[in-house]
DNA sequence: CTCCCCACTCTTTTT
DNA sequence: GAGTGGGGAG
């Protein structure tokens, strides 16, 4: 029992209840993973439950490996067993098994976002939906939140009756849902609603689980979504021993589908549900979490919980605001510099979050020039990259011939003569005779019409045979190296772009060696390695699951990624209003959006342990123009007395240096700023970048609020504000640079 | 059929 | 600013 009297009482009352619903209310840094590995533990030690019988479930194979090697430390052999993954992968998992139950084929192939996009625009493209007013990311994303909340094309098509805008996406997800059985392929979506279908639909599949799984955990339930939800009922109704471990506050994937009430009315859904809260902090010193507290206490839609830490104060939390992008990422960079060679501090005790993606490619320029080893997480991750879909479009279409979007990636890549029209031909004669893509290249001969084309066809054709025999035999290694030798993919990266080959052969190889890695591990665990089950792993990895927790570099992620993490020192980069929050939901007017920004700060903050540094920048440039942000309103809602900040005095760190002339500087800022009237024939030049040609009583078109007539525009510091009158959502007043209004 | 250039979009977060 | 798709020319 030694191991438990190292917890705190909640942490051990939450250990010991294993039976029965429990909801565990776990606040930023208070021991949740400790209290689910010890909860583990103690299910298998002390109440001698076998491994196998317990489930728990992640969000990121990162956090499920890291929950094993830590039940693993805990109680050494057996927890191997234990079943613990992700939502994804276990789905996978099981459908690998029983999807031909309901008519999928097992060899299915899994289409990440990119795959969906395409086949959108196909079918758009041949229902002829004009991509103005529908974009395909659009469609995909409301496809998606229906799938979310289990609404089929059936039921959707009748909640759209009426509403022409929905009509056409309900057309569109219809064929899209047919494709996918076509293609025999499933997005991300699908594999959580294809496993929910199977489970209702064949009583004795969930019933075989019923009986493997005794005890299931849920982590970050916060996070969970309609399908998630629905899932986790189904395998926990007929024992009931479900622990949920969730924090309300860090729900931050609204825009993805989760729903926040799954937490808050788990008690009302599992009536017997105990409920323990967690709110002892080990994490942070007791300024930097009365800061996330008195950050947060701004938010309406939450359950009351403080957070208290017996930690140390600490320092306040620093705010700089400098002029621009590029001194922020000099600020940071001197920061971590001084802070390695005065104070003794390693590279790994540092983390840069930001807002977007986009803002990491100046912060990473500092870095470089400071000679300070770093590591991106995201971005565009290695499975997105060119070449890497390439090859394992490559590998899909010879485990799943029917995969018609991988097949149509590769059929000319590298360039083998084959056009769009003979594409286009081969299509054709497939969607008459019923046949799959591949059918139709296997049979060139048959299909008219097609002049130069054919025999590179014919070509094609026989080498995709003579892998797919190597695949069939499982010869995986064999099959890589005949791939690349065959289709010379490498060497046409050197014609295709010389500057970039080297890069991407670079890639490549990792990619092998990947394959290689999943081969020797696979045998080395006595199985087989299959095509399919490595195809698998690599269209379920997150670009988290990509970080190395053990080398000596400072990491550089969004704020999103870096949930679940914690750091010494934390940097804030880019706080400002308009960036964060996004302007975005500043401008939807929507409440609900501004919190779930705030929720983001409140992870943010409540990732550091020691330092929090806050920087905002003046000026920045974005998405090409030029932006003069006020210091975001989540930094105004730390009190004076725990920030630091020079941003009062409206004198940077640069310029008390000298390195910035604020006089020189305001005069610039005028000049470029001068009052325009909303003529477009005033020889005044138009704020930097913006260029209106729209005027006072034009009507205009708004990506969100669609058709408006303009009532006012107004020359506002850096950008000019415009007022518009929209008939379906009422006068907004909107900054012209980022509203994407466009005159009609 | 391929290549090249232009114009256009998209920039919030991701399994 | 960057990357992608479309259209036109060779």
């Amino acid at each position: 029992m030694d191991k438990y009297a190292t917890l705190n009482e909640p942490q051990r009352q939450a250990v010991m209840h294993t039976d029965g619903p429990l909801l565990l209310l776990a606040g930023a840094g208070s021991g949740k993973t400790r209290v689910l590995t010890h909860r583990i533990a103690y299910l298998i030690e002390e109440k001698h439950v076998l491994p196998w019988k317990i489930m728990a479930i992640t969000f990121t194979n990162k956090a499920a490996k890291e929950m094993r090697e830590r039940v693993d430390r805990l109680i050494g052999e057996g927890g191997q067993d234990v079943w613990v993954s992700t939502f994804h992968s276990s789905c996978v998992r099981i459908l690998r098994r029983y999807i031909d139950e309901i008519d999928y084929d097992r060899n299915f192939s899994i289409y990440d976002t990119d795959d969906a996009k395409k086949l959108i625009r196909e079918i758009m493209k041949e229902y002829n939906i004009d991509p103005k007013y529908f974009k395909e990311s659009m469609i995909l994303s409301e496809i998606s939140s229906a799938k979310n909340q289990l609404i089929g094309p059936k039921a959707f098509q009748k909640q759209a009756e009426g509403d022409m805008r929905k009509e056409v996406i309900s057309r569109v997800y219809k064929e899209y849902q047919q494709r996918l059985v076509k293609n025999n392929a499933l997005d991300f979506d699908d594999l959580l609603c294809k496993t929910v279908e199977l489970f209702e639909q064949r009583p004795k599949v969930l019933e075989y689980y019923h009986n493997l799984f005794s005890y299931i955990m849920v982590d970050e339930y916060q996070d969970t979504n309609g399908v998630q939800f629905r899932l986790v009922k189904l395998l926990a109704d007929k024992h009931k021993n479900l622990c949920v471990v969730g924090d309300d506050d860090q729900s931050i994937y609204r825009f993805r589908g989760a729903d926040i009430r799954n937490i808050l009315d788990f008690e009302s859904v599992y009536k017997d549900a105990k409920v323990i809260r967690l709110e002892q902090n080990y994490r942070s010193t007791k300024n930097i979490l009365e800061a996330a507290n008195e950050v947060i206490r701004n938010n309406r839609k939450r359950k009351a919980k403080k957070l208290w830490t017996d930690n140390p104060d600490g320092e306040r939390i620093h705010h700089v605001q400098v002029n621009s992008e590029s001194e922020e990422a000099r600020f940071i960079t001197d920061t971590i510099v001084h802070g390695i060679e005065d104070e003794g501090h390693e590279y790994y005790h540092y983390a840069i979050l930001y807002r977007t993606n986009a803002q990491s490619r100046l912060l990473e320029e500092g870095l470089v020039r400071s000679g300070i080893p770093y590591r991106l997480v995201g971005g565009v991750s290695f499975y997105q990259r060119k070449e890497i879909k390439d090859i394992i479009a490559y590998l899909k279409v010879l485990n799943n011939s029917t995969d018609e979007i991988a097949a149509k990636r590769i059929i000319n890549v590298p360039k083998r003569g084959i056009g769009n029209t003979t594409v286009e031909r081969i299509q054709e004669y497939v969607s008459i005779s019923g046949q799959s893509f591949m059918e139709g290249v296997n049979d060139i001969e048959s299909i008219p019409n097609i002049s130069r084309g054919k025999k590179n066809v014919a070509e094609f054709a026989l080498m995709m045979h003579e892998l797919k025999i190597l695949a069939d035999q499982g010869k995986l290694k064999r099959l890589m190296e005949e791939l690349l030798e065959r289709t010379g993919y490498i060497e046409s990266l050197k014609a295709d772009d010389p500057l970039k080959a080297e890069e991407r052969s670079d890639n490549i190889g990792e990619l092998v060696s990947k394959l290689y890695t999943y081969i020797e591990e696979t045998e080395a665990a006595g199985e087989e390695p299959t095509l399919n089950a490595f195809l698998e792993d690599v269209a379920l990895v997150a670009d988290i699951d990509q970080m190395e927790d053990d080398d000596n570099k400072v990491i550089l992620m969004t704020l999103h990624s870096a949930k679940g993490l914690e750091f010494p020192i934390v940097f804030m980069a880019g706080m400002e209003d308009g960036l964060f929050p996004s302007y975005m939901s500043m401008n939807s007017g929507l409440e609900e959006d501004i919190e779930e920004e705030r929720r983001l700060c409140y992870v943010g903050i409540t990732r550091a342990q020691d330092k929090l540094y806050m920087t905002s920048a003046r000026s920045r440039m974005l998405y090409g123009n030029t932006n003069y942000n006020p210091v975001s309103r989540f930094v105004a809602e730390i009190p004076k007395e725990l920030l630091d900040s020079n941003a009062v005095s409206g004198q940077s760190d640069l310029e008390s240096q000298g390195i910035y002339n604020p006089i020189e500087e305001r005069a610039r800022r005028k000049a470029s700023f001068k009052e325009k009237p909303y003529n477009m024939e005033s020889k005044i030049p138009a704020p930097e970048g913006v260029v209106l040609d729209y005027d006072a009583g034009d009507l205009v078109k708004h990506p969100k609020y669609g058709i408006g007539q303009v009532k006012l525009i107004e020359a506002g510091g850096a950008d000019y504000q415009v007022t518009v009158n929209f008939p379906s959502h009422g006068k907004k007043k909107l900054i012209a640079s980022f509203a994407g209004l466009k005159k009609i």
